[in-house]
DNA sequence: CGCAGGAGAGAACGCTCGTTCTCACCTTGC
DNA sequence: GCAAGGTGAGAACGAGCGTTCTCTCCTGCG
């Protein structure tokens, strides 16, 4: 049994790939074993179904995503800058070449209506994503309110750099990000009323 | 051959509703025959293929969406109104009990990868959107960034009230739009300068 | 009244998928 | 050296898909 680990490593590599380019029920595990070199059985040995695949594949994204997040953001020191990060970090992200959205949203709209699992982890790694910016947010003195509201913006380009194909919208959400700051900064926040 | 328009609707009312709760993969021309009350060979005669059925259903899905939105956003008198409207429409939307995101970002998701067509209906549509709403907030007076600032929180309010299966993202970024119109208004634009 | 033609119901077909099985082969401990 | 068990490659299997075909029935017109 030469290496487990390893080999559900090479796995989950290649059902990334696959599964993010192309959709989850467009791929079929042949194609999964072609492109890891394992053997169907192997595979299965690996991962009981398809579907226990697929969440694993979930679960390492949302680590590894999270994770390259959290590392440029840590690259900047003063809280704001950090808040402002995460919208440069999107930027580089949606310039990669192959982008093609959030492999979260992507899997719920394919499946999250027949798979409660599916939609369970979406839920799960987007709240992840919320308290992290919430935390960023709070950081820099301004209130967990506005934290949501950076995640939209968030969220709204990550779906609209998509669909474009420009890795615009993170630019305009973060000069959106700047101004809602600007608005929730201790020198504006006294008169700041939003209510009807 | 009793009233192909009727029939097409019937049938594309079925597959909408079917299409949009579990996804387009996921439900097979027999679904769409038993929920349509339609013979299969009548369903053939009037979409040569699965694949026309599906762009047909975003079609219709497109067109309807909008017009539902642009009728809300018409009830309202001023500008300023018209662009929050969309914001508290985006609500009522959110509130549907069936709720489950926008069907363009689903099925970009589902087939973006592996169909042009879909591609490119799901562009078409946010295209539509973003000219629309762009429209509303020049009228105010205002630049068209701020346009496509408030897509943004729309996109993000759409996916995130699917995701976590609650309106309250149309209420948050209603009130972050009231903020970054407040930002853009006559009054402070001179002051604004969120360039790095 | 008879018959041609189209419609409905669903069986059938070819294909693909997820999953399992076969079988030859290789390792490995005694 | 050899039995035993695990491995890889791929065939096989059952189910489900999109699509087409069959067959029966109904309808409407001469």
């Amino acid at each position: 049994m030469p290496d487990r680990e390893a080999a559900q490593d090479q796995a989950l590599g290649a059902a990334e790939e696959l599964f993010y380019s192309r959709g989850i029920q467009a791929v079929g595990m042949d194609a999964v074993r072609n492109a890891s070199g394992l053997s169907l059985k192997r595979l299965y040995q690996l991962f009981p179904s398809k579907e226990a695949l697929v969440l694993q594949f979930l679960n390492r994204r949302d680590r590894q995503w999270r994770q390259a997040l959290a590392h440029y953001v840590d690259s900047h020191t003063t809280p704001d800058e950090q808040v402002i990060a995460v919208f440069e970090w999107l930027h580089t992200w949606f310039s990669e070449p192959d982008y093609r959205g959030c492999a979260f949203i992507n899997s719920f709209g394919e499946l999250g209506g027949i798979s409660p699992e599916v939609a369970a982890q979406a839920r799960r790694h987007k709240q992840a994503f919320r308290d992290y910016l919430v935390a960023l947010v709070t950081a820099t003195g301004r209130p967990a309110t506005l934290g949501d509201q950076l995640v939209l913006l968030a969220e709204g380009a990550i779906t609209t750099a998509a669909i474009t194909g420009s890795p615009q919208p993170a630019t305009q959400a973060r000069d959106a990000a700047r101004l809602l700051m600007l608005a929730y900064s201790r020198h504006n926040r006294a008169h700041s009323d939003v209510s009807q």
